[in-house]
DNA sequence: CGAGTTTGACCGGCGC
DNA sequence: GCGCCGGTCAAACTCG
């Protein structure tokens, strides 16, 4: 386990593994995410004694706002930036929708009445907009903190931008992408740390239900063989000491890792400069607050 | 020409 | 009720 320091040294530039890890290169952290265990992964994630972290500080309120957190305070608590929303799934509003019967009924009326065409594309613009949204459930969450210059992580799956908004607070606008695969409503944002320009912010929304679809390029990233820092949480209990003075874990390669590899080589290293998530970085912080909540 | 991006408009939720 | 803001839509545009 190793962690960046103002250099962003990472654990890939003192080398890696040459993709060697058989095991994890055939289940990368995406991979994982997709397969749908992400929850129970942050689940045993919480309960390393190493990390005390409390699994409030990991599940959110779907009321709770990290994305404002984040604005003001970069490097703080898991539940600021890490999202794991484990709401039971929300039943449509049978009322909500009702009333958006009944209003598309009023709006068709008055719009006949009105005989505006101009009048009328806009109405029915809106139209289309309230029946599109059948109150939507929210799907789990997960950010992710990554130190890299690259905006878009290269995770293996295929992205489709749909959106950008300016981030309140910051210069640098918050990018949407919504998977490309057919069926798979995995959705996530990126934006850029206004503290730390370096930081990457990226949040998962769903689970993808299909494989990675971008063979290894070298490794993609679904196959790198990533091993966030949750799990190797036995070095990061061995280097307790250093971290107190380190603003970051890296979510990257070690020695538990299989796919860490001690002769100087390794696949994600070699795509670490393409923005990777073995770019990911946790908050020192949020532990520390973890440990508050004791 | 299809796939992906940009961007302004719109909607819904939430706080005041 | 109103305004703000995050998230989404979709037309126009770009690119390969």
């Amino acid at each position: 386990m190793r962690f960046s320091d103002d250099n962003s040294t990472t654990a890939a530039e003192s080398g890696g593994g040459d993709g060697g890890g058989d095991k994890w290169d055939s289940l990368g952290f995406m991979e994982l995410l997709g397969l749908g265990i992400h929850q129970d992964f942050f689940e045993s994630f919480i309960q390393q004694p190493a990390l005390i972290l409390s699994p409030p500080l990991l599940r959110l309120d779907t009321e709770q706002k990290p994305q404002a957190a984040l604005q003001s305070q970069p490097y703080s608590t898991v539940s600021e930036f890490s999202e794991c929303l484990n709401n039971p799934p929300a039943t449509p509003n049978s009322s909500s929708i009702s009333s958006l019967s009944n209003e598309a009924a009023n709006i068709n009326e008055q719009s006949t009445n009105a005989g505006d065409d101009e009048e009328q594309d806009k109405t029915k613009k809106q139209l289309k907009h309230k029946k599109k949204k059948p109150k939507k459930q929210k799907e789990p969450r997960f950010a992710f903190i990554t130190k890299t210059e690259i905006d878009h992580l290269d995770d293996g799956y295929r992205w489709r931008k749909y959106g950008q908004k300016a981030v309140k607070n910051s210069p640098y606008p918050r990018s949407y992408y919504r998977c490309t695969s057919s069926g798979c409503g995995v959705k996530k944002r990126v934006e850029r740390s206004f503290d730390d320009t370096t930081i990457i912010i990226t949040t998962y929304e769903g689970k993808h239900t299909h494989p990675c679809p971008v063979p290894p390029r070298g490794s993609g990233f679904g196959n790198i063989g990533l091993t966030p820092s949750f799990m190797v949480h036995h070095q990061y209990q061995d280097q307790q000491q250093q971290e107190v003075e380190q603003p970051y874990m890296y979510a990257s390669l070690s020695p538990l890792n299989p796919c860490f590899s001690p002769n100087g080589s390794s696949s994600a290293s070699s795509i670490r400069d393409h923005g990777l998530l073995q770019d990911i970085v946790l908050p020192i912080k949020m532990r520390n607050e973890a440990n508050e909540q004791v």
